[in-house]
DNA sequence: CCTTCTTTCCTAGGGCTTCTAGGAAAGAAG
DNA sequence: CTTCTTTCCTAGAAGCCCTAGGAAAGAAGG
């Protein structure tokens, strides 16, 4: 009998190669039990069950997506800070379609709880906007703002929610522009204004 | 043998009931025989297939959330039409999660080639754009930037993403006047403004 | 009323999925 | 060389989607 020399590590990148090529719904037990040349059951000693699988995507890819927006916003800030946050963030999703669907799932507290991605994904926001000057709680109001408009932008345009006349790119841009200016005048509390 | 009665709009009720209390994944041919007092294969005599099941509740959903938007929005414009339509969207998707997610479907041309949701959403949309006076290909840009905030807010919100610290109604509320102001002053082309 | 047609619902079954139990063998550790 | 741990296996239960073919309820027509 040759081995395939598993580990949870390795059963986990090729199921985030699978999601990445084929969706996230697609990765199944025993569809990676193929692809890996290895029957279904070999997999459970690698991996509690399909919820464990597709979680351990989904850190892995909040891990390597933290990673590539840190480097991208070092030593910047104001604008520019937010432009490379923003272009890091859809450019990974945008590379890593199944590995971000996998990011956006709902978790247990106990599932996230020895993972550095999530809680450095929410510093880095909060360092990009330091540059801003808000305070609580306009920065939890300002951090929800930017997080909501990243996601739904990439997860529309991952879904063919757009249509195909205008360039999705150059909208991005546009709207970047626009968020930016939000931030700077971060309208005041209790505004009459219309 | 007493008959069920059923018909395809019966059928595609009880799964849009079954998706808002228990989640669209949850939504199964069988699960849903069996809430019917059917057997699975008699489900296949209104419905094509699982598919099929699920496109009909998005379908659904759509329509009754573009009459919801509709009725909110009437007679209003600027600020005011926009808090309605944003606030119609997020009460109609948290009242009926899971008939909101079956409208985020990646859909096929055929499938919504009969329905008038989907159409009507975007006359809304272009409506409410109407009174911050914008051409295209701005006009687009801020429905994106719009629609993109919508879900992002909605899907985080839905999906357990924000804290529990601060209300999210009341950061809802300070987003949408920024976005009114953002609309408002939405940026000219080619700003080199930082 | 009685025949015919349409629609609803059924049984039976194939194929795919997740996951458990229990065992064999490869490779590491002593 | 023996012992232990880990990897991988076979076997099988249970649930899911979906098709084929048939029975019966109810509607439509004579």
């Amino acid at each position: 009998m040759v081995r395939a020399g598993l580990t949870a590590a390795k059963v986990t990148a090729a199921a985030a190669e699978m999601a990445d090529e084929a969706g996230l719904d697609s990765v199944t037990v025993s569809a990676l039990a193929r692809r890996l040349g290895v029957k279904d059951a070999s997999l459970y000693s690698h991996v509690k069950n399909l919820r464990d699988l597709r979680v351990r995507i989904g850190l892995l890819g909040s891990e390597e997506m933290t990673d590539r927006i840190g480097a991208a916003v070092a030593g910047r800030a104001g604008k520019d800070a937010l432009v490379a946050f923003a272009d890091a963030y859809r450019g990974y999703a945008l590379g890593h379609p199944g590995r971000y669907a996998a990011t956006q799932m709902r978790f247990e507290p106990e599932e996230v709880a020895g993972s550095v991605g999530f809680r450095r994904s929410i510093e880095l926001t909060y360092g990009m906007l330091r540059a801003y000057d808000l305070a609580e709680p306009d920065l939890t109001d300002a951090g929800r703002l930017l997080r909501s408009t990243f996601h739904g932008y990439i997860h529309l345009e991952l879904g063919g929610g757009f249509g195909h006349s205008r360039d999705v790119g150059e909208s991005w841009a546009r709207s970047l522009d626009a968020l930016h200016r939000t931030l700077e005048n971060w309208p005041a509390r209790e505004t009459g204004s219309k």
